[in-house]
DNA sequence: ACCTTGAATCGACAATCATCGAAACAGCAT
DNA sequence: ATGCTGTTTCGATGATTGTCGATTCAAGGT
């Protein structure tokens, strides 16, 4: 588990709220993909339904290799939406709460502009 | 543009709220994909920064060829998340609120549980 | 009828992705 | 030290994707 510069949550501009710029657009994109897979979008649900979950616990949720599961869930830790660490033998992995609200807030219809 | 059966919006059981079964994971991680596009997520947001939208003033915003561009539109209504219909010379594309407010309550803390 | 313009489809191609098994790494317990 | 177990990384592979240009389709205008 190499240290990972992971994406700013700094969402700016929502998508119902006005235009988004390509440099806006090139950051939130890949929080968007990384939830665009049934088995990420699984995990991040699981891990989300607990204060941390531990990778022990998330993969025989799956029909997978633990190696698929651990490259799932770094894409999902690049894309900003989780975070985790290691103790002892496990590994432990929580949601990012401020990356969940500010997609959401980028989804609803007019937060501020109402 | 031929007729598309586009994706269910029913959106159940959120992300923060709880856990999501492989079969609700199917159906909504596509709209989640439609979106972790940087060009497709600057189209959805244009499109939702107007009531409807023409391609034709669609495709100048970016430097990608016309066809691209359909090609993205198509996955945005395949999503379901956009819709649209050709009026005589023109083709105008509109957001679908729904899609968006079912992504937007899946991503939220605790939209009902609390 | 014909041509022009806007948009979608087709066919192709390089790039990215999901998945696996094997190998490497990290702790812990003998 | 040695081995055992949980997890990550590496390398490979088949599938999917984003993009283009060429073609086709739709609707108007001449």
């Amino acid at each position: 588990m190499k240290e990972l510069p992971t994406i700013q949550a700094n969402v700016c501009c929502g998508l119902a709220t006005g235009v988004i710029d390509e440099t806006d657009a090139a950051r939130i994109a890949p929080m968007f993909k990384a939830l665009g897979d049934p088995v990420r979008l699984r995990l991040a649900a699981l891990i989300a339904s607990q204060t941390e979950m531990c990778v022990c616990e998330l993969t025989p949720q799956f029909e997978l290799s633990g190696s698929t599961i651990s490259h799932h869930l770094r894409i999902l830790r690049e894309a900003g939406l989780i975070d985790g660490e290691r103790r002892g033998t496990w590994v432990y992995y929580w949601i990012k709460p401020d990356a969940l609200h500010a997609l959401s807030a980028l989804l609803q219809p007019t937060p501020a502009t109402a």
